[in-house]
DNA sequence: GTCTATAGGTGGATAGAC
DNA sequence: GTCTATCCACCTATAGAC
Protein backbone atom coordinates (compact mmCIF):
# COMPACT_ATOMS: atom_id res chain seq x y z
CA UNK A 1 0.00 0.00 0.00
CA UNK A 2 0.62 4.01 -0.12
CA UNK A 3 3.75 2.32 -3.01
CA UNK A 4 4.27 4.84 -5.93
CA UNK A 5 2.14 3.91 -8.97
CA UNK A 6 4.05 0.64 -10.04
CA UNK A 7 4.44 0.74 -13.95
CA UNK A 8 1.78 -1.62 -15.95
CA UNK A 9 2.75 -4.73 -15.23
CA UNK A 10 4.68 -6.86 -18.08
CA UNK A 11 1.92 -9.12 -19.35
CA UNK A 12 -0.09 -5.63 -20.05
CA UNK A 13 3.09 -3.97 -21.64
CA UNK A 14 3.14 -6.87 -23.86
CA UNK A 15 -0.11 -6.68 -25.03
CA UNK A 16 0.06 -3.16 -25.94
CA UNK A 17 3.03 -3.71 -28.31
CA UNK A 18 1.31 -6.55 -29.77
CA UNK A 19 -2.24 -4.38 -30.02
CA UNK A 20 -0.86 -1.79 -31.90
CA UNK A 21 1.18 -4.44 -34.17
CA UNK A 22 -1.51 -6.16 -34.64
CA UNK A 23 -3.86 -3.12 -35.50
CA UNK A 24 -1.00 -2.01 -37.85
CA UNK A 25 0.43 -5.27 -39.30
CA UNK A 26 -2.21 -8.06 -39.39
CA UNK A 27 -1.72 -11.27 -36.98
CA UNK A 28 0.42 -12.73 -39.32
CA UNK A 29 2.46 -9.63 -39.69
CA UNK A 30 3.88 -9.67 -36.75
CA UNK A 31 6.21 -12.40 -34.17
CA UNK A 32 7.67 -12.18 -31.19
CA UNK A 33 10.75 -10.83 -32.28
CA UNK A 34 9.17 -7.87 -32.46
CA UNK A 35 7.14 -7.61 -28.99
CA UNK A 36 10.78 -8.94 -27.67
CA UNK A 37 12.53 -5.67 -29.36
CA UNK A 38 10.21 -2.78 -28.32
CA UNK A 39 10.26 -4.06 -24.67
CA UNK A 40 13.84 -5.31 -24.43
CA UNK A 41 13.11 -8.51 -23.14
CA UNK A 42 13.82 -11.87 -24.83
CA UNK A 43 11.25 -14.12 -26.65
CA UNK A 44 11.60 -16.77 -24.09
CA UNK A 45 10.28 -14.13 -21.49
CA UNK A 46 7.08 -13.05 -23.63
CA UNK A 47 6.08 -16.76 -23.74
CA UNK A 48 6.46 -17.35 -19.96
CA UNK A 49 3.52 -14.86 -20.07
CA UNK A 50 1.69 -16.11 -23.07
CA UNK A 51 2.41 -19.64 -23.99
CA UNK A 52 1.43 -19.27 -27.84
CA UNK A 53 0.88 -16.31 -30.25
CA UNK A 54 -3.11 -18.06 -30.05
CA UNK A 55 -3.11 -17.41 -26.76
CA UNK A 56 -2.22 -13.87 -27.13
CA UNK A 57 -3.71 -13.15 -29.83
CA UNK A 58 -7.00 -14.03 -27.80
CA UNK A 59 -6.07 -12.17 -24.47
CA UNK A 60 -5.62 -9.43 -26.94
CA UNK A 61 -9.34 -9.47 -28.53
CA UNK A 62 -10.62 -9.96 -24.87
CA UNK A 63 -8.96 -7.35 -23.19
CA UNK A 64 -9.77 -4.74 -26.83
CA UNK A 65 -13.35 -5.47 -26.43
CA UNK A 66 -13.70 -4.97 -22.71
CA UNK A 67 -11.79 -1.29 -23.64
CA UNK A 68 -13.92 -0.88 -26.09
CA UNK A 69 -17.09 -1.69 -23.80
CA UNK A 70 -15.77 0.75 -21.53
CA UNK A 71 -16.41 3.72 -24.10
CA UNK A 72 -19.45 2.66 -25.42
CA UNK A 73 -20.55 3.11 -21.69
CA UNK A 74 -18.65 6.23 -21.89
CA UNK A 75 -21.10 7.47 -24.96
CA UNK A 76 -24.26 6.79 -23.22
CA UNK A 77 -22.96 8.80 -19.89
CA UNK A 78 -21.95 11.37 -22.35
CA UNK A 79 -24.96 11.92 -24.36
CA UNK A 80 -28.86 10.26 -23.91
CA UNK A 81 -29.35 11.75 -27.91
CA UNK A 82 -28.96 8.88 -30.63
CA UNK A 83 -27.73 10.68 -33.49
CA UNK A 84 -25.24 12.22 -31.41
CA UNK A 85 -24.10 9.04 -29.53
CA UNK A 86 -23.78 7.57 -33.29
CA UNK A 87 -21.11 10.15 -34.01
CA UNK A 88 -19.14 9.36 -30.90
CA UNK A 89 -19.52 5.98 -31.64
CA UNK A 90 -17.93 6.97 -34.95
CA UNK A 91 -15.36 8.89 -33.10
CA UNK A 92 -13.91 5.94 -31.82
CA UNK A 93 -12.70 4.51 -34.66
CA UNK A 94 -11.54 7.89 -36.21
CA UNK A 95 -9.57 8.21 -32.94
CA UNK A 96 -7.67 4.81 -33.65
CA UNK A 97 -6.79 6.10 -36.67
CA UNK A 98 -5.41 9.22 -36.08
CA UNK A 99 -3.12 7.09 -33.54
CA UNK A 100 -1.99 5.56 -36.88
CA UNK A 101 -3.92 2.04 -36.35
CA UNK A 102 -6.68 0.29 -37.11
CA UNK A 103 -9.41 -1.35 -35.62
CA UNK A 104 -8.27 -4.94 -34.09
CA UNK A 105 -10.88 -6.76 -34.97
CA UNK A 106 -11.35 -5.18 -38.72
CA UNK A 107 -7.70 -6.37 -38.87
CA UNK A 108 -7.98 -9.45 -37.25
CA UNK A 109 -11.72 -9.82 -39.94
CA UNK A 110 -9.24 -9.72 -42.74
CA UNK A 111 -6.99 -12.38 -41.26
CA UNK A 112 -9.98 -14.96 -40.59
CA UNK A 113 -9.37 -17.39 -42.05
CA UNK A 114 -5.86 -17.91 -40.63
CA UNK A 115 -6.72 -17.37 -37.12
CA UNK A 116 -6.94 -19.96 -34.74
CA UNK A 117 -10.30 -21.00 -33.84
CA UNK A 118 -10.62 -19.38 -30.37
CA UNK A 119 -9.72 -16.33 -31.81
CA UNK A 120 -12.42 -16.45 -34.45
CA UNK A 121 -14.99 -16.54 -31.80
CA UNK A 122 -13.81 -13.85 -29.69
CA UNK A 123 -13.42 -11.55 -32.83
CA UNK A 124 -17.35 -12.61 -33.61
CA UNK A 125 -18.27 -11.47 -30.63
CA UNK A 126 -16.65 -8.08 -30.62
CA UNK A 127 -19.05 -7.33 -34.23
CA UNK A 128 -21.94 -9.32 -32.17
CA UNK A 129 -21.75 -6.27 -29.04
CA UNK A 130 -20.88 -3.60 -31.39
CA UNK A 131 -24.09 -4.25 -33.46
CA UNK A 132 -26.48 -5.03 -30.29
CA UNK A 133 -25.28 -1.38 -28.63
CA UNK A 134 -26.23 0.19 -32.34
CA UNK A 135 -29.36 -1.67 -32.60
CA UNK A 136 -30.44 -0.10 -29.24
CA UNK A 137 -28.94 3.46 -30.04
CA UNK A 138 -30.92 3.10 -33.63
CA UNK A 139 -34.09 1.64 -31.91
CA UNK A 140 -34.26 4.74 -29.81
CA UNK A 141 -33.57 6.98 -32.13
CA UNK A 142 -36.08 6.03 -34.41
CA UNK A 143 -39.00 6.01 -31.86
CA UNK A 144 -37.81 9.11 -30.62
CA UNK A 145 -38.15 10.23 -34.22
CA UNK A 146 -34.87 11.61 -34.19
CA UNK A 147 -33.69 9.16 -36.18
CA UNK A 148 -35.55 8.04 -39.56
CA UNK A 149 -34.49 4.71 -41.49
CA UNK A 150 -36.67 1.34 -42.54
CA UNK A 151 -36.50 -2.05 -41.84
CA UNK A 152 -34.90 -3.90 -39.15
CA UNK A 153 -32.37 -2.11 -37.21
CA UNK A 154 -30.20 -5.31 -37.41
CA UNK A 155 -29.47 -4.66 -40.54
CA UNK A 156 -28.56 -1.05 -40.48
CA UNK A 157 -26.62 -1.81 -37.22
CA UNK A 158 -24.37 -4.00 -39.63
CA UNK A 159 -24.10 -1.76 -42.72
CA UNK A 160 -22.75 0.84 -40.53
CA UNK A 161 -19.84 -1.60 -39.01
CA UNK A 162 -18.74 -2.91 -42.10
CA UNK A 163 -18.98 0.70 -43.25
CA UNK A 164 -16.92 1.90 -40.69
CA UNK A 165 -14.68 -0.62 -40.97
CA UNK A 166 -14.42 -0.87 -44.78
CA UNK A 167 -14.02 3.39 -44.59
CA UNK A 168 -10.98 3.23 -42.02
CA UNK A 169 -8.73 0.54 -44.36
CA UNK A 170 -9.21 2.95 -46.92
CA UNK A 171 -8.12 6.14 -45.53
CA UNK A 172 -5.59 4.26 -44.05
CA UNK A 173 -4.57 3.15 -47.65
CA UNK A 174 -4.48 6.45 -48.56
CA UNK A 175 -3.08 7.83 -45.52
CA UNK A 176 -5.95 10.43 -45.00
CA UNK A 177 -7.78 9.99 -41.95
CA UNK A 178 -10.35 12.63 -43.41
CA UNK A 179 -11.34 10.26 -45.80
CA UNK A 180 -12.96 8.15 -43.20
CA UNK A 181 -14.15 11.58 -41.59
CA UNK A 182 -16.14 12.41 -44.14
CA UNK A 183 -18.06 9.20 -44.75
CA UNK A 184 -18.85 8.66 -41.13
CA UNK A 185 -20.78 11.91 -41.33
CA UNK A 186 -22.18 10.85 -44.60
CA UNK A 187 -23.84 7.30 -43.42
CA UNK A 188 -25.05 9.52 -40.30
CA UNK A 189 -26.32 11.98 -41.92
CA UNK A 190 -28.05 9.30 -44.43
CA UNK A 191 -30.31 8.82 -41.05
CA UNK B 1 -3.33 -23.34 -85.59
CA UNK B 2 -6.31 -25.55 -84.76
CA UNK B 3 -4.34 -26.74 -81.82
CA UNK B 4 -6.18 -28.04 -79.26
CA UNK B 5 -7.00 -25.57 -76.58
CA UNK B 6 -3.65 -25.22 -75.01
CA UNK B 7 -3.83 -25.11 -70.93
CA UNK B 8 -2.80 -21.96 -69.56
CA UNK B 9 0.49 -20.75 -69.07
CA UNK B 10 2.39 -21.63 -66.36
CA UNK B 11 2.83 -17.80 -65.66
CA UNK B 12 -1.09 -17.40 -65.42
CA UNK B 13 -1.64 -20.67 -63.83
CA UNK B 14 0.59 -19.52 -60.82
CA UNK B 15 -1.21 -16.02 -60.56
CA UNK B 16 -4.35 -18.36 -60.68
CA UNK B 17 -3.25 -20.18 -57.58
CA UNK B 18 -1.62 -17.11 -55.90
CA UNK B 19 -4.29 -14.84 -56.15
CA UNK B 20 -7.00 -17.25 -54.62
CA UNK B 21 -4.11 -17.61 -51.68
CA UNK B 22 -3.82 -13.80 -51.57
CA UNK B 23 -8.04 -13.15 -51.41
CA UNK B 24 -8.51 -15.71 -48.40
CA UNK B 25 -5.40 -15.79 -46.31
CA UNK B 26 -3.80 -12.59 -47.02
CA UNK B 27 -0.36 -11.76 -48.73
CA UNK B 28 1.60 -12.96 -45.74
CA UNK B 29 -1.07 -15.58 -44.64
CA UNK B 30 0.76 -17.55 -48.07
CA UNK B 31 4.09 -18.99 -49.49
CA UNK B 32 5.90 -19.98 -52.52
CA UNK B 33 5.81 -23.39 -50.89
CA UNK B 34 1.49 -23.34 -50.81
CA UNK B 35 1.66 -22.70 -54.37
CA UNK B 36 4.36 -25.24 -55.49
CA UNK B 37 2.10 -27.73 -53.82
CA UNK B 38 -1.10 -27.00 -55.72
CA UNK B 39 0.10 -26.89 -58.76
CA UNK B 40 2.92 -29.98 -58.29
CA UNK B 41 6.18 -28.04 -59.52
CA UNK B 42 9.25 -26.89 -56.81
CA UNK B 43 9.02 -23.80 -55.69
CA UNK B 44 12.74 -22.62 -57.62
CA UNK B 45 10.20 -23.09 -61.01
CA UNK B 46 8.09 -20.51 -59.54
CA UNK B 47 10.95 -17.88 -58.50
CA UNK B 48 11.71 -18.56 -63.19
CA UNK B 49 8.73 -17.06 -63.50
CA UNK B 50 8.43 -14.37 -60.28
CA UNK B 51 11.64 -13.51 -59.09
CA UNK B 52 10.18 -12.18 -56.18
CA UNK B 53 7.09 -12.38 -53.98
CA UNK B 54 7.07 -8.50 -54.33
CA UNK B 55 6.83 -8.77 -58.27
CA UNK B 56 4.07 -11.88 -57.96
CA UNK B 57 2.54 -9.57 -56.25
CA UNK B 58 2.37 -6.62 -57.87
CA UNK B 59 1.57 -8.34 -61.51
CA UNK B 60 -1.44 -10.09 -59.14
CA UNK B 61 -2.98 -6.56 -58.77
CA UNK B 62 -2.39 -5.72 -62.43
CA UNK B 63 -4.25 -8.63 -63.98
CA UNK B 64 -7.23 -8.15 -60.82
CA UNK B 65 -7.45 -4.94 -62.31
CA UNK B 66 -7.69 -5.58 -65.60
CA UNK B 67 -10.05 -8.03 -64.93
CA UNK B 68 -11.95 -6.11 -62.86
CA UNK B 69 -11.95 -3.24 -65.54
CA UNK B 70 -13.19 -5.79 -68.19
CA UNK B 71 -16.52 -6.55 -65.60
CA UNK B 72 -17.20 -2.74 -65.26
CA UNK B 73 -17.39 -3.11 -69.01
CA UNK B 74 -19.46 -5.43 -69.38
CA UNK B 75 -21.95 -3.22 -67.02
CA UNK B 76 -22.11 -0.58 -69.14
CA UNK B 77 -22.73 -3.09 -72.25
CA UNK B 78 -25.59 -4.71 -69.91
CA UNK B 79 -27.61 -1.94 -68.99
CA UNK B 80 -27.52 2.06 -69.03
CA UNK B 81 -29.70 2.45 -65.80
CA UNK B 82 -27.59 3.80 -63.11
CA UNK B 83 -29.43 2.16 -60.36
CA UNK B 84 -28.86 -1.20 -61.95
CA UNK B 85 -25.23 -0.70 -63.10
CA UNK B 86 -24.57 -0.01 -59.14
CA UNK B 87 -26.53 -3.09 -58.96
CA UNK B 88 -24.41 -5.46 -61.16
CA UNK B 89 -21.29 -3.43 -59.37
CA UNK B 90 -22.16 -5.05 -55.80
CA UNK B 91 -22.92 -8.13 -57.53
CA UNK B 92 -19.29 -8.81 -58.52
CA UNK B 93 -18.74 -8.28 -54.81
CA UNK B 94 -21.04 -10.70 -53.81
CA UNK B 95 -20.34 -13.30 -56.63
CA UNK B 96 -16.72 -13.32 -55.42
CA UNK B 97 -17.28 -13.76 -51.96
CA UNK B 98 -19.63 -16.30 -52.87
CA UNK B 99 -16.68 -18.13 -54.61
CA UNK B 100 -14.99 -18.53 -50.78
CA UNK B 101 -12.69 -14.97 -51.64
CA UNK B 102 -12.38 -11.62 -50.21
CA UNK B 103 -11.82 -8.81 -53.05
CA UNK B 104 -7.94 -8.76 -53.59
CA UNK B 105 -7.29 -5.06 -53.19
CA UNK B 106 -9.39 -5.49 -49.93
CA UNK B 107 -7.08 -7.81 -48.65
CA UNK B 108 -4.20 -5.75 -49.58
CA UNK B 109 -5.61 -2.72 -47.93
CA UNK B 110 -5.65 -4.87 -44.79
CA UNK B 111 -2.02 -5.64 -45.08
CA UNK B 112 -1.13 -2.48 -46.29
CA UNK B 113 1.35 -1.63 -44.01
CA UNK B 114 3.24 -4.81 -45.13
CA UNK B 115 3.31 -4.27 -48.37
CA UNK B 116 6.35 -3.18 -50.63
CA UNK B 117 5.64 0.09 -52.18
CA UNK B 118 5.11 -0.70 -56.04
CA UNK B 119 2.06 -2.93 -54.04
CA UNK B 120 1.04 -0.12 -52.39
CA UNK B 121 0.61 2.38 -55.44
CA UNK B 122 -1.06 -0.38 -57.66
CA UNK B 123 -3.96 -1.13 -54.51
CA UNK B 124 -4.48 2.27 -55.04
CA UNK B 125 -4.79 2.86 -58.31
CA UNK B 126 -7.54 -0.12 -58.22
CA UNK B 127 -9.56 2.02 -55.51
CA UNK B 128 -9.11 5.28 -57.72
CA UNK B 129 -10.47 3.72 -60.48
CA UNK B 130 -13.23 1.89 -58.62
CA UNK B 131 -14.35 5.50 -57.46
CA UNK B 132 -13.87 7.27 -60.82
CA UNK B 133 -16.17 4.69 -62.04
CA UNK B 134 -18.83 5.19 -59.56
CA UNK B 135 -18.49 8.69 -59.83
CA UNK B 136 -20.11 8.58 -63.49
CA UNK B 137 -22.93 6.35 -62.82
CA UNK B 138 -23.54 8.33 -59.64
CA UNK B 139 -23.64 12.13 -61.57
CA UNK B 140 -25.35 10.56 -64.50
CA UNK B 141 -27.94 8.85 -61.92
CA UNK B 142 -28.37 11.93 -60.20
CA UNK B 143 -29.06 14.08 -63.34
CA UNK B 144 -31.29 11.98 -64.73
CA UNK B 145 -33.22 11.75 -61.64
CA UNK B 146 -33.21 8.18 -60.59
CA UNK B 147 -30.30 8.51 -57.84
CA UNK B 148 -30.74 10.90 -55.03
CA UNK B 149 -27.82 12.56 -52.86
CA UNK B 150 -26.18 15.03 -51.79
CA UNK B 151 -23.15 16.61 -51.95
CA UNK B 152 -19.82 15.38 -53.69
CA UNK B 153 -20.62 12.22 -56.42
CA UNK B 154 -16.87 11.24 -55.28
CA UNK B 155 -17.70 11.54 -50.93
CA UNK B 156 -20.09 9.09 -51.93
CA UNK B 157 -18.25 6.89 -54.53
CA UNK B 158 -15.96 6.26 -51.68
CA UNK B 159 -18.39 5.30 -48.81
CA UNK B 160 -19.65 2.90 -51.46
CA UNK B 161 -16.63 1.15 -52.09
CA UNK B 162 -15.69 1.12 -48.29
CA UNK B 163 -19.04 -0.06 -47.28
CA UNK B 164 -18.97 -3.00 -49.62
CA UNK B 165 -15.63 -3.86 -48.66
CA UNK B 166 -16.02 -3.48 -45.12
CA UNK B 167 -20.00 -5.47 -45.51
CA UNK B 168 -17.64 -8.60 -47.57
CA UNK B 169 -15.43 -9.04 -44.62
CA UNK B 170 -17.66 -9.06 -41.96
CA UNK B 171 -20.11 -11.33 -43.82
CA UNK B 172 -16.64 -13.75 -44.41
CA UNK B 173 -15.93 -13.83 -40.70
CA UNK B 174 -19.63 -14.92 -39.91
CA UNK B 175 -19.80 -17.21 -43.39
CA UNK B 176 -22.69 -15.81 -43.91
CA UNK B 177 -22.79 -14.49 -47.45
CA UNK B 178 -26.46 -13.28 -47.37
CA UNK B 179 -25.38 -10.63 -44.78
CA UNK B 180 -22.90 -8.81 -47.67
CA UNK B 181 -26.32 -8.58 -50.20
CA UNK B 182 -28.82 -7.34 -47.29
CA UNK B 183 -25.96 -4.20 -47.11
CA UNK B 184 -25.90 -4.00 -50.44
CA UNK B 185 -28.93 -3.16 -51.43
CA UNK B 186 -29.55 -1.27 -48.17
CA UNK B 187 -26.70 1.19 -49.35
CA UNK B 188 -28.20 1.16 -52.95
CA UNK B 189 -31.55 1.63 -51.81
CA UNK B 190 -30.76 4.48 -49.62
CA UNK B 191 -29.91 6.30 -53.10
C1' DG C 1 11.50 -24.18 -67.97
C1' DT C 2 11.88 -27.34 -64.35
C1' DC C 3 14.60 -29.72 -61.31
C1' DT C 4 17.88 -30.73 -56.84
C1' DA C 5 20.21 -28.73 -53.43
C1' DT C 6 21.13 -25.32 -50.39
C1' DA C 7 21.97 -20.85 -48.51
C1' DG C 8 20.75 -17.60 -44.99
C1' DG C 9 17.26 -15.94 -42.37
C1' DT C 10 13.16 -15.89 -39.32
C1' DG C 11 9.07 -18.19 -37.37
C1' DG C 12 7.01 -20.05 -32.79
C1' DA C 13 8.29 -22.63 -29.05
C1' DT C 14 11.00 -25.21 -25.16
C1' DA C 15 14.72 -26.64 -21.58
C1' DG C 16 17.08 -25.40 -17.96
C1' DA C 17 20.29 -22.00 -15.47
C1' DC C 18 19.94 -18.03 -12.61
C1' DG D 1 10.30 -13.80 -14.13
C1' DT D 2 14.05 -13.32 -17.16
C1' DC D 3 17.89 -15.15 -19.26
C1' DT D 4 21.00 -18.25 -22.77
C1' DA D 5 20.90 -21.67 -25.82
C1' DT D 6 18.73 -24.36 -28.90
C1' DC D 7 15.25 -26.98 -31.82
C1' DC D 8 12.95 -27.58 -35.92
C1' DA D 9 9.87 -25.99 -39.24
C1' DC D 10 9.32 -22.73 -42.58
C1' DC D 11 10.48 -18.62 -45.27
C1' DT D 12 12.32 -16.18 -49.68
C1' DA D 13 15.72 -16.68 -52.79
C1' DT D 14 19.79 -18.47 -55.62
C1' DA D 15 23.23 -21.68 -58.08
C1' DG D 16 23.74 -24.83 -61.30
C1' DA D 17 22.49 -29.48 -63.49
C1' DC D 18 19.35 -31.31 -66.83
Amino acid sequence: MARPAPSADTAQRILDVAERLVQTRGFNGFSYADIAETLRVTKASLHYHFPSKAVLGKQLIERYETTFLAALRAIEAGSTEPREQLKRYAKIYADVLRDGRMCLCGMLASDYATLPKPMKEEVKHFFDVNEQWLVAVLERGRKAGSLGFKGPALDLARVLVGSLEGAMMLARSYGDASRFDTAAERLIASL
